[in-house]
DNA sequence: TATCGAATAGGACACTTGTCCAATCCGGTC
DNA sequence: GACCGGATTGGACAAGTGTCCTATTCGATA
C-alpha cells in the first residue's frame, strides 16, 4: 500500500477516475489532485493520455485474469464458478447501480470516441466470453459460446438498467432468474453427458 | 425536409452527431459545420449547450410517444406489439452494431458527467417500460412490470454487446430467444385469464 | 423605397485541455 | 562534500471549448 509508486497510483487514481466520470470527461489536473501530484509530472511517467488508458486496461485485464483463474483454482464446479459469475452483480451493485459496468460503459464510450484502444478494451470482454464458454462446455452444454453471450448481454442488461432506474432491488431480481436460468441449462447438460455416457 | 427551420436542423443534426459521438465529445463547431451555420448563430436559438441536449432528449421523447401510440392504434393484439419492440433490435441492427442504444448510452454517459438532465433522458426508459408493463398487464401476466424491465434489460444488453464484438448475428441470435421467451409468458398469460373466467 | 426586426456571421472572451520543457529537488555513490 | 541521475515541480504553449457581443444581411411591411 504504502509500497505503491507513483505510476502505479496514477494508474489506480485514473482507473477509479475513468470508472466514475468516464475517460474523456477526466482530465489530467483531475488525475493529479487525486494523486497530489505536480501536472507536469504526468509525462515523465506517460507520454500521452492514451498511455495511461492503455495501463488502466492493462490493469484491469490482469485483475481479471487474475479472479478466474483463483476460480478455477478453489476446487468447485464449473456450475458453481458460473453462478460465482453471475455474483459479481451482487457483490458490485452499489458501484454499478452508481457507474454501471466498468467494462461495458468503458467499451461503449471508447465506441463513440472512435479510440484507437477499443480492441483493448474488449479484451476484457473476451476474457469473460471465453471463459465462461469453457465452464459451460465442461458442463456438459451444447452451444456453450452462446449460452456465455447470452450470459454477458443479461449481466450487460442488468447493469444498464440499474444504473439508470438507481435501483438495486433490480438487481437482486434479476440476479434469481438468471440464477434458475443458469440451474436448467446446467441440468440440461448434466443430462446430455449421461445419455452420452451410455 | 426543406420547410426545416434552422432550430429543426440543429437538433436534428445534434441528435445524431450525439448518438455517434456522444454529448461530451460532441462540439459546437461539430454542430456548426453539419448545419453549415456559423458558430455564433447558436446562441440566437439557444442559451447553452444544455438547453440543446434538452431539445434532443425531447424531440426523441415525441418521437417515441410517437411510434408507441402509432402501435397501439394498429389493431393488434398486446402479443404483437411486445413483439414489434423486440423487432425495433433487428431494424435498427446495423446502427445498434455501431453505436449501441441510442437510449442507454446516452443515460450511460449523462450518469457518469453527472449531468443534470439525466432525469430527463431517463423518461425515454420509463416510457418503454410503462407502455411494455401496460402490453403485459393487457396480456393478462402477473407482475408486468418485472416482466417489461427485464425485456428492457436484454435489449440493453443485446445492444451494448453488438456493438462491442460488432456483431448483429448475435442480435438476431437473441431476438429469436426473446421472442420464445415472449410466448412462453404470453401462452401463461392466457391460461390465467382462462382459469380465472371460470 | 425606407424601415424594422428577425436571422446570421464572425470574431473576442475567459477558460480548460493535453502536451512539453527548463529548473529544481532528493537520495544514493564515489 | 561533490556528483549524478531519477523524480518532481510549476509554468509556458497552442489548440479547442462554451459563451457572448456587435455588426451585418435579408425579407417582409408600410
Amino acid at each position: 500500500m504504502s509500497e505503491q509508486t507513483t505510476r502505479d497510483q496514477i494508474v489506480d487514481a485514473a482507473d477509479r477516475l475513468f470508472y466514475r466520470h468516464g475517460y474523456d470527461h477526466t482530465s489530467f489536473a483531475d488525475i493529479a489532485e487525486a494523486v497530489k501530484i505536480s501536472r507536469g509530472n504526468f509525462y515523465y511517467h506517460f507520454k500521452t493520455k492514451d498511455e495511461i488508458l492503455d495501463a488502466v486496461i492493462e490493469t484491469r485485464l490482469a485483475a481479471t485474469r487474475a479472479m478466474l483463474a483463483l476460480w478455477e483454482s478453489e476446487g468447485k464446479g464449473p456450475a458453481d464458478r458460473i453462478e460465482g459469475f453471475i455474483d459479481i452483480l451482487i457483490a458490485n451493485k452499489a458501484d454499478i447501480k452508481r457507474h454501471g459496468c466498468p467494462v461495458g460503459t468503458l467499451c461503449s464510450e471508447l465506441a463513440k470516441l472512435g479510440h484507437a484502444s477499443q480492441a483493448e478494451a474488449n479484451k476484457l470482454f473476451i476474457l469473460f466470453r471465453v471463459w465462461l464458454r469453457r465452464q459451460f462446455e465442461l458442463a456438459g452444454c451444447e452451444e456453450a459460446d452462446a449460452l456465455a453471450m447470452h450470459l454477458l448481454a443479461r449481466s450487460q442488461g442488468v447493469a444498464t438498467l440499474a444504473s439508470a432506474f438507481r435501483d438495486d432491488a433490480f438487481i437482486r431480481q434479476e440476479v434469481e432468474q438468471m440464477r434458475g436460468w443458469l440451474k436448467s441449462w446446467i441440468e440440461r447438460g448434466r443430462r446430455r453427458a449421461a445419455t452420452r455416457k451410455q
